[in-house]
DNA sequence: AAATAATTTAGACATTCGCTTAATTATCTA
DNA sequence: TAGATAATTAAGCGAATGTCTAAATTATTT
């Protein structure tokens, strides 16, 4: 729970988990999109790995990175907890006929 | 933005919203629920109120304070910018004929 | 007006964080 | 098998964080 709010709360390692909206990725790939040094985004990436929001599989050379569902699900339900008190704007259905 | 993951980051903090869930509660009442000294506790009430994910009102010598659904919203949509990866457990509707 | 109560502000300290450069491990290719 | 490429691990440093005690502020009561 801790390293998922952790994680969340630096906004290079926001940014990563946007840019991988788009598909996965190779740490290579990743670390092009920062103007920072490549540790830095490795360290970066352990940290969301750990927090079970992303998943690395190596792949020869290189390791790709992708979203992981089971880490967002865990906030999601966090985040649920306060339904109690507010109403979110929910998601618009469409129904066809 | 930066400012509502920070407050979040925190546990202690994120007990507070959940006590505050509740219903609303001054300052003192907040800081008999933990085992820590009431300048901590204003500390991470006055850094939630930042975050606006707390309003804080004035009555008479106290201070009460409640959930603040601007900020919750903020967080929400930004959580909802991963829907497009994945689909969390959406509500229950019921269909009434 | 003085005493009491609720809360915050200020100052100090240890720990954690994010970054960098340098060294290391693993894989591919000529 | 030597050299190049992809990525991580290690070591070190300044800045930010969370906590405390003590002092200050604001409001109520007597």
């Amino acid at each position: 729970m801790d390293a998922k709010f952790k994680a969340i709360n630096d906004p290079t390692r926001r940014e990563i988990l946007q840019f991988l909206v788009n598909g996965p990725q190779n740490a290579g790939k990743i670390a092009e999109q920062f103007e920072m040094s490549k540790p830095s985004i490795s360290h970066h990436l352990d940290l969301l790995k750990q927090a079970k929001l992303i998943q690395a599989e190596k792949k020869g050379q290189f390791i790709e990175y992708k979203l992981d569902k089971s880490g967002f699900e865990v906030i999601h339900t966090w985040f649920q907890s306060f339904s109690k008190y507010f109403e979110f704007p929910k998601p618009k259905i469409r129904i066809e006929i």
